[in-house]
RNA sequence: GGCCCUGUGGUCAAGCGGUCAAGACACCGCCCUUUCACGGCGGUAACCCGAGUUCGAUUCUCGGCAGGGUCACCA
């Protein structure tokens, strides 16, 4: 067999060769051991946390090193093409801090290895199809959708691995005579690897992952496709030929690939490339509603989607450091040895990544959430409050005009070395704040249950009788000390607590009847502050619309 | 079903033959406090099961079991 002449029938387009291909795109100039990384989703426009989370260790390894990252498209299936999905992931990723050094950006392509989208990459997957056709290592397949069904549907029913391998592969062996009495058919074929591979007995592969060891799998045996019959490569080829051409020295992708490993494997050798450093990170996975039981992360998982996290107004350095404390468990460690430093400083590694996966816990992202934003101005949270409203809530926009009053608002007991850790996200934030607007003020908690009814009148009505705007802090709370003695409520938590036969309630109880009138909640900062920001006529309007209700 | 990955408290997760089995989140209690928070202190709670190796296994080996992944001209 004539295996050259096969690979110029097939390819008679092809005129350059692989070692063009090397010259152009030749061995970096970094310093030896400086890791290149790379992300390569495909352009549905759909991120979700999963792949943040991949990319967050693309990005961290490249750039802690000096190295580089870069972003290559994969749209090599135009079934998921969707439009202006390239940048939705760009401003999805830069969003969360993830910055790319190279490739497919929305300026147009940068760098030196592309292109990067693998639509225009044709002829180059095309001429290392057909070196290996020329080595007898691949071969063109005219076999049908409904020939493969046919065999699939008999290996199933003889229980054997299904696939086309061995005596399967039917156009393993066609002589160029037929090829090309196919071709003259207008038939158009896929080129499929020959795998090298033992069907009977495969024998075992080594790969080394950064994260897990020392991998050992069977070797690949089934004749895969390469290139599809559009002409474009299948994912398992357009890898092996990018990563190595891009000489990109870390693959990091999530643990799904693990079973496609030895085909990969197979490829690299078959193409004479160097097999990188592969890093298969755990999924990521959550609960299901109900029950506390584990679920795969489908794609559906609203909470898993990205834009899940900006809608409700997750800060982004959030995220980041949430990711980070799970991808890579000493990081909380280190955070409260370096309170105050940058996240980006933590040393990242890869040994320390776990391999099981890992649960989405957002009670943890809020908690995690909480320390991030204490840590935030006053002003850069007022920006970032805004920035979210402009597209989640522009109805509130009007309300968040007047700066020097939200910024009051956001400072409210944030001051001094116990701050308030009372923001969660820009969405919980307004909803926190909410009750400054008379709009939004509504009666939401019910009177403490130790103060009657008629009690709360008396209360309220002391204290509006009483009410003196520019009484500092200690003498404001001095009267409804006294107002609530007055009606039998302990001056002190701790005489109650001693004695609580002896008093209705404590001067807690009663200034909880005030809070509720003047925020509609049980809980809120300090009640004077809150005052002093509403105005003395608001305060008062609010004590009276209570009372008038009761 | 085959192959592969994973298996420590509710969750995340240290551990790498000998520990009273860290820590964080959540939960509960107490303290602080004018409330709510914040903070501090304390508490409940775990090595999937069974063999084997060993003086000794959470840690090593094997076998189960469980969860997940994958078996495309999708990535």
């Amino acid at each position: 067999m004539d295996y050259q002449k096969l690979a110029d029938l097939l390819f008679p387009d092809i005129d350059k060769t692989p070692e063009d291909y090397e010259a152009m795109y030749p061995a970096r100039d970094l310093p030896a051991g400086t890791p290149v990384t790379r992300l390569g989703p495909s352009p549905t426009g759909f991120i979700h946390l999963g792949n943040l989370y991949g990319a967050f260790v693309d990005e961290r390894l490249a750039h802690q090193h000096g190295g580089l990252f870069l972003l290559r498209i994969e749209d090599t299936d135009d079934k998921r093409f969707v439009e202006g999905a390239v940048e939705t992931v760009i401003d999805s990723l830069d969003y969360f801090g993830i910055h790319f050094d190279e490739g497919a950006s929305k300026e147009g392509e940068i760098g030196d290895y592309g292109p990067y989208h693998q639509s225009d990459r044709g002829p180059l997957y095309r001429c290392f199809a057909k070196k290996l056709v020329a080595e007898g290592k691949a071969y063109p397949c005219f076999m049908t959708e409904e020939e493969i069904a046919a065999i699939r549907a008999e290996q199933e029913s003889q229980k054997l691995t299904p696939g086309i391998y061995g005596s399967f592969a039917k156009c393993r062996d066609l002589t160029i005579e037929e090829v090309q009495a196919h071709l003259d058919a207008g038939e158009t074929p896929v080129i499929r690897l020959r795998s090298q591979g033992n069907p009977e007995e495969p024998a075992q592969i080594h790969v080394q992952d950064a994260i897990r060891g020392e991998l050992t799998m069977p070797e690949n045996f089934q004749d895969v496709v390469i290139i599809k019959t559009m002409g474009l490569p299948t994912y398992h080829f357009a890898h092996a030929c990018d990563d190595h051409l891009m000489r990109v020295t870390h693959v990091i992708r999530g643990e799904e690939w693990l079973s496609s490993l030895p085909i990969h494997y197979e490829l690299f050798t078959a193409l004479g490339f160097e097999v990188p450093m592969y890093c298969h990170t755990a999924v990521l996975m959550k609960v299901d509603e109900n029950g506390n039981k584990r679920k795969l992360s489908k794609r559906k998982d609203p909470e898993l989607a990205l834009d899940f996290y900006k809608e409700l107004g997750y800060h982004p350095l959030a995220v980041r450091e949430y990711l980070l404390t799970i991808l890579n468990s000493n990081y909380e460690e280190w955070r409260m040895a370096n309170p105050d430093t940058d996240c980006d400083e933590f040393p990242f590694t890869l040994e320390k990544m776990s391999t099981s996966g890992a649960l989405f816990d957002i009670a943890k992202l809020n908690d995690v959430s909480k320390d991030v934003l204490v840590k935030i101005p006053a002003k850069e949270l007022y920006d970032f409050l805004t920035g979210w409203a402009k597209t989640y809530k522009p109805e509130v926009l009007p309300l968040l005009e007047d700066e020097d009053y939200i910024l009051k608002i956001l400072d409210l007991g944030r001051s001094g070395n116990k701050p308030r850790k009372d923001f969660v996200s820009a969405s919980q934030m307004f909803d926190f704040i909410s009750y400054f607007f008379d709009d939004y003020y509504k009666l939401e908690d019910e009177i403490p249950e130790q103060v009657s009814q008629e009690d709360a009148a008396k209360i309220l009505d002391a204290y509006l009788a009483t009410y003196d705007h520019s009484d500092e802090q200690p003498v404001w709370f001095d009267k409804i000390r006294t107002l609530g003695t007055e009606l039998g409520y302990a001056a002190k938590p701790k005489d109650f607590k001693k004695n609580p036969d002896d008093y209705k309630g404590h001067v807690g109880h009663v200034s909880g009847v005030i809070r509720l009138a003047i925020v509609g909640r049980a809980s809120s900062p300090d009640v004077w502050e809150i005052q002093q920001i509403l105005g003395e006529e608001r305060t008062k309007a609010r004590i009276a619309k209570m009372r008038k209700n009761l």
